[in-house]
DNA sequence: GTAATGGGCGCC
DNA sequence: AAAGGGCGCCCATTAC
């Protein structure tokens, strides 16, 4: 039997949401208050409030949920508060919303049910609910059809699994299950070093918002008026936007830093902000037994990688490097500094470091084990593209920057990393950057902004064409991939790329359409036919390249989620994953070797390719 | 007043 | 012909 359960709790906007708080915080706030549950099972309907249900109606039953991390949170809830028996967290559970993720892009039950049955669902009386209790209800007689609002989503649940469970295979609701109790189990933090960091960060941003000429005006830190008003006052340009022109921004910054200081402060403003609203989130979710749980969206992305968000907290896009400190201001190591100058720059030119990972630490008595995946995407890539002489020397163990460095810049010495590694870099940056069809402007950005290489426009360009010259299988790839957009564009089709663990990623209504795009050569808009397609709810551009990314990303997610579910049942606690890389919460006598040697293994669906990880064993959370 | 949007910043 | 992509959250500003 199918029961599917929806619980209307109060909120209210802005103040009491569980998207700004996460479930367990939300559930576990005085204002938690589970006024309703509706329930369904194909036939019958109850809706009333969670202590006159009959909760023995259900046991043994395999229960849906629309998020059902949420519904289960609530029961969680409830069963501490007596208020419900606690086998029910037990019972199989599955979320019609991951489930919608998966099959349609899209999460929300109204979108899910507009793309997949193409019914439009009435938003009933939730906004007016902001704010209100079960009592304001009953006062303003909209009692009735707040219960009627709450059974048709229950029964929406309920017709969304019985017509489409079937095409959601076992394998992917095994990694949304798993997903699902990653978040509720949550991760151990280090509270005193939290408070540490937070008292300091604070002390920081005052001392910074202190020396920002405008402050004093009543303006605010960041405000883009105040600083270009500065900038007029004190004659020199306003700054480039940097998402337009990141270089001609940081020159921006390099040349005007030094006359006044406020140049720089603003981005470090920036910065701060966005990590102590990390730090202080992370203070108000913390658990009794200090952990905090989390929110990881499950296909979040339409490759079907999870997304990081939902709750107020990413998990996958704390920072890397520490922020370095010296006299309660912001430092920077010199840009393209060595590892053994950055250990010296740290002694010498800084006195405090704030590192957000350090607060994430295993349970008392266990160690973390973190992994992963070794250039998963392109291995993926040329496995795709059918380049068997790559997938045979990197499965022999030589380094896909090498292999690339040999077949197509030239190379015929001993081990490049260790001859020339100025070489193994540029062929790094060109295997990383240049698979998916990037031109040479990108390539060159990306180059500097990332790996801190600085190329000329001649260098760049030659980098693109040595890429494209040496590598006639990829380039074969976003061929083939743009003869199949054009196909479907002409005839005014969706296009699916069959993936080779047999999902397949869907582009909707692909149209050729006429486009107004910047040349980049000569500045000007120009009008060029392109082809656009529906990608989750938006309208996109495709194009051989973009499709080739899309599939390889969809392709080693797939590989990964095969690795979290064998580290869980194998191994032990998968605390969070990022993407190609697994946490692992583990007993003292579990070693490195056992994670590598799960991690390592490649997928039956997908022979030939090689894949490759590394684990190691840290007290904190590590890049 | 809140909602929507765009810039900026962080990750793989 | 050429085109890296995938995310989420905070802040300031504008739109409603």
């Amino acid at each position: 039997m199918n029961v599917s359960l929806d619980y209307e709790t109060f909120y209210k906007k802005k103040d009491y949401t569980v998207r700004q708080m996460g479930n367990w915080r939300y559930c576990n706030d005085d204002r938690f208050d589970p006024y309703l549950l509706s329930a369904y099972d194909g036939e019958r309907r109850w809706v009333g409030h969670p202590r006159d249900f009959n909760w023995e109606a259900v046991r043994g039953a395999t229960l849906l949920a629309h998020n059902a991390g949420f519904e289960r949170a609530v029961t969680r809830r409830l069963i501490e508060l007596g208020q419900a028996p606690d086998w029910v967290l037990n019972n199989e559970w599955h979320c019609t919303a991951d489930m919608s993720s998966y099959l349609a892009n899209v999460r929300a039950l109204d979108s899910a049910v507009e793309v997949l049955e193409g019914r439009k669902l009435n938003k009933g009386i939730r906004d007016w609910m902001s704010g209100k209790t079960w009592d304001d209800a009953v006062k303003a007689g909209k009692a009735d059809e707040l219960k009627r609002y709450a059974i048709a989503d229950t029964v929406e649940c309920h017709g969304l699994w019985t017509n489409y469970s079937g095409l959601w295979p076992a394998f992917e609701q095994r990694v949304s299950d798993l997903t699902i109790h990653q978040c509720a189990r949550g991760v151990c933090i280090n509270v005193d070093l939290l408070n540490e960091y937070v008292e300091k960060l604070r002390i920081v941003i005052f001392e910074l918002e202190k020396s920002l000429p405008w402050t004093d005006r009543g303006a605010k830190p960041s405000s883009p008026i105040a600083i270009a008003e500065e900038c007029r006052k004190v004659g020199i340009p306003c700054p480039p936007l940097k998402k337009d022109d990141e270089e001609g921004h940081d020159r921006w910054v390099a040349t005007f830093s030094p006359r006044y200081p406020w140049v720089a402060a603003t981005g470090q403003w920036r910065q701060l902000c966005k990590l102590l609203a990390s730090l202080e989130t992370m203070q108000e979710r913390l658990r009794p037994d200090n952990t905090i749980d989390f929110s990881l969206l499950y296909f979040g992305a339409h490759t079907g990688r999870w997304s990081g968000g939902g709750s107020g907290l990413n998990f996958q896009n704390f920072r890397k490097v520490p922020l370095f400190l010296k006299n309660n201001f912001v430092v920077a190591p010199p840009p393209g500094i060595s590892a053994r100058d950055f250990k010296a720059w740290i002694a010498a030119e800084t006195d405090y470091a704030i590192d957000i990972r350090r607060l994430l630490i295993p349970r008392p008595g266990k160690k973390f084990i973190i992994s992963d995946l070794s250039q998963i995407e392109p291995r993926v890539l040329n496995w795709l593209a059918g380049n068997l002489e790559f997938l045979r020397l990197v499965s022999e163990g030589m380094s896909p920057y090498e292999v690339h460095a040999r077949k197509a810049m030239g190379w015929t010495g001993g081990k490049l990393k260790d001859e020339n590694p100025d070489l193994y870099q540029l062929a790094k940056i060109q295997v990383l950057q240049l698979g998916y069809q990037s031109g040479w402007e990108k390539f060159q950005s990306t180059a500097l902004t990332e790996y801190n290489v600085v190329l000329n426009e001649q260098q760049s360009r030659e980098s693109v064409e040595t890429f494209r010259d040496g590598n006639p299988l990829i380039v074969n790839l976003w061929e083939k991939l743009q003869a199949q957009i054009q196909l479907s564009g002409n005839r005014k089709e969706d296009m699916e790329l069959t993936l080779p663990s047999g999902r397949s990623l869907r582009y909707r209504h692909v149209r050729r359409e006429l486009r107004s795009k910047r040349n980049s050569e000569t500045g000007n808009y120009e009008k060029r036919f392109t082809f656009v397609a529906t990608i989750g709810e938006k309208r996109k551009e495709i194009y051989g390249g973009l499709t080739a990314e899309n599939i390889t990303q969809a392709i080693s997610r797939d590989v990964f989620c095969g690795h979290a579910l064998e580290l869980e049942a194998q191994v032990s606690d998968v605390i969070f994953h990022v993407h190609d890389e697994a946490t692992n919460e583990v007993d003292q006598d579990v070693t490195v070797a056992d994670v590598e040697h799960v991690m390592s293994k490649c997928p039956e669906w997908m022979p030939g390719l090689p894949v490759a990880a590394e684990a190691k064993e840290v007290p904190y959370y590590t890049k």
